[in-house]
DNA sequence: GACAAATGACACTAATATGGTATCATTATA
DNA sequence: TATAATGATACCATATTAGTGTCATTTGTC
């Protein structure tokens, strides 16, 4: 079981570089040399995360793309339900006729407050909070 | 991002109605009828759950399963660790020349400390609690 | 012993998700 | 107008998830 997939990943580190570069426009060429990731897999992210709200794009030459907005207020939770749709564990797997107790189930409601946990851990930890250190 | 699996789920409802049946033993015909799932995979999560130790299962006719080891010294964790291989969450993803700092790299070590907030979350949910209420 | 009812072992398949590539269109600047 | 950038989007390969099917073996019962 994996918390992070690989194109969340590879969005946080993005938008960490980004957040931390001097000239605030990065290009996906740039991106991809320094952080070393696939480039057309990393355009496809950053477009998402334009899309999203979270970066804003400039086309043309000199363009790039920039944080939206501020990294205080990016969470890793923002960036995971982008690419991986929010914590919806538990979507029952039992046919209505078996079980029909849906908000009494035990197992669904334990699953649920781990859930919830879970999620306002992921609420606490901003792009602010990743960069405060030398390392991303 | 779901936490439990559809086998993980299965392998939980089942436990919880093998440790409720008073007949300790329950064969996957009545596992079956009882609880809607589908035969065959439910027969291999069965299987899986006595190698691993959980249930203990007789051949030929009147066997079936029934459990190993006491509902309280079953935990979700146990389970998800048998379908879903653990929480293996922070497997980096970059080129060591890329993030050589493992050890301290920010995003790593928090999502980390999630991840074991989580596992404990898990380790405290055990089928006897589960099969305290009603519901399963 | 023969039959029936059960699991064991295991190969196979279908559907979906993940990770990634490629191409053409559009825009902006020099 | 050439060039350097993103936009939109289709495509592909692989892995994982979810599930099926079959033959072998064991065990209880007549």
């Amino acid at each position: 079981m994996k918390l992070l997939t690989r194109d969340t990943d590879y969005a946080v580190r993005a938008i960490c570089f980004i957040a931390r570069s001097k000239e605030k426009k990065a290009s996906v060429a740039e991106l991809t040399f320094r952080l070393g990731m696939p480039r057309s897999f990393l355009r496809k992210i950053l477009q998402r995360l334009n899309e999203e709200g979270l970066l804003e794009s400039s086309k043309g030459k000199g363009g790039g793309f920039e944080l939206a907005i501020k990294p205080e207020a990016i969470v890793l939770l923002d960036v995971m339900r982008i690419f991986q749709g929010g914590l919806n564990l538990n979507n029952c797997f039992l046919k209505k006729r078996i079980c029909p107790e849906k908000n009494v189930c035990r197992l669904r409601r334990e699953i649920g407050l781990i859930e919830k946990g879970t999620a306002a851990a992921l609420s606490k930890i901003s792009i602010a909070s990743l960069i405060k250190s030398r390392h991303n």
